[in-house]
DNA sequence: TGTACATCAGTGAACGCGCGTTCACTGATGTAC
DNA sequence: TGTACATCAGTGAACGCGCGTTCACTGATGTAC
């Protein structure tokens, strides 16, 4: 469905590659599969011709790299606005990782794509460049390692590697985020006692 | 590039079936795309004319699902084939996860597909129609709850839910294979003992 | 205050491509008589 | 043993479609004089 659309003033045409990117983002929300975000889809849903984009992405596939960037940065708001005040150490690193699962499971797709391909070793996970204000992912991931250090050091956790300990927490969380996407009708044991244990046992907290 | 082919006898046009669906295995080998499955790029490379795959499969859709099921079974083939003989439940666990971890590594496209979307409840690693002799996806996992079942009646593990420590360990695998495909670049501790750690202490293996 | 002009946010038409799918067909081979 | 015929594993041409991308352009708006 084309929206009308008031063209943007002067020194704004910048605006339109927000909504570019809103755009696609919609379509992949809306179908959930990756590939519907053409350059086309996208230009029709942003109620603009297709060649307009051009003046704001490369090709294709930057439109792509820029709806990943921007669940990122998604994500790591919703995790620092999660954990922001919380001050027992235990309580911070459930509240985190719920929060991330959280993400997971409300916004399936976006974090499909967000992990789904071989990511460029530049792109905002490890070492991107990052907007002021935004956090990198291996800066996101560096609150997961202190919360779990915060533990040890209350006492709270046997961890004596939080770096390690909050890798291998990371990667179980991601794994149960999508395998619960993948097998819907895998007869799950209850979701919150299998959170539990996972946090629980990955960073070593104690009974 | 278009092979040189010999029309199967009479009788044997089934054959071409598996013909199609190793073809279309190729491609994702070499593109690691799902997208590069395409009909007709399925049919150069098995060295026919499009329309003839109209002949074993309904549409486009149909090969890929094949595709996904020979995957699993290949998958489920080489878990049980690992651990086939072994004894020690402890060892038996380790191997077995082990040999899945290297499947997830060593075919990481094909694996990506077989968890990368929802797949209808009807398929092959919840309750599919599967060929003789092949075990079912369920099947497949009830040898991990077996195995941690084993370790716990031996002493071994201080599991009390074998059934949800399965589901919690293979949740785990599953996202420590998926995150070190998608984040190679990430400075990940050493995958021995992170693989050592996840399935010690979500199996609970005594120390 | 008025006007010429540069700027720039877009448009519209066109391109070649590979796709999934359909249709009518071909030609080798086994079988019935 | 010879031949007509049914079977069936494929072929070849064609369709309409949406795609990414290019190109030359338009027309509103701010600015210089």
């Amino acid at each position: 469905v084309n929206q009308v659309r008031t063209r943007n003033p002067r020194g704004q045409g910048a605006r339109l590659r927000d909504e570019i990117v809103d755009a696609a983002m919609a379509l992949l929300e809306e179908s959930g599969r990756e590939e519907s975000i053409t350059l086309r889809a996208v230009a029709r849903r942003a109620g603009i011709t297709a060649p307009s984009i051009y003046a704001h992405f490369e090709d294709r596939d930057a439109i792509l790299a820029a709806v990943i960037d921007a669940a990122f940065y998604e994500l790591i708001d919703a995790l620092t606005a999660a954990i922001d005040g919380i001050e027992d150490p235990v309580e911070r690193l459930h509240t985190g990782c719920h929060a991330y699962l959280g993400f997971a499971v409300e916004r399936p797709h976006r974090y499909r794509v967000m992990f789904g391909r071989d990511r460029d070793p530049e792109s905002a996970i490890v070492a991107p460049a990052v907007p002021a204000g935004k956090l990198t992912g291996l800066e996101a991931f560096q609150i997961l390692v202190d919360s779990i250090r915060g533990c040890a050091e209350a006492g709270r956790s046997d961890s004596v590697d939080p770096f390690a300990d909050a890798a291998v927490l990371w990667s179980a969380m991601h794994g149960f985020a999508g395998l619960q996407q993948s097998l819907e009708h895998f007869p799950w044991p209850d979701r919150v006692q299998m959170e539990h244990a996972i946090i629980d046992r990955l960073a070593r907290v104690r009974d």
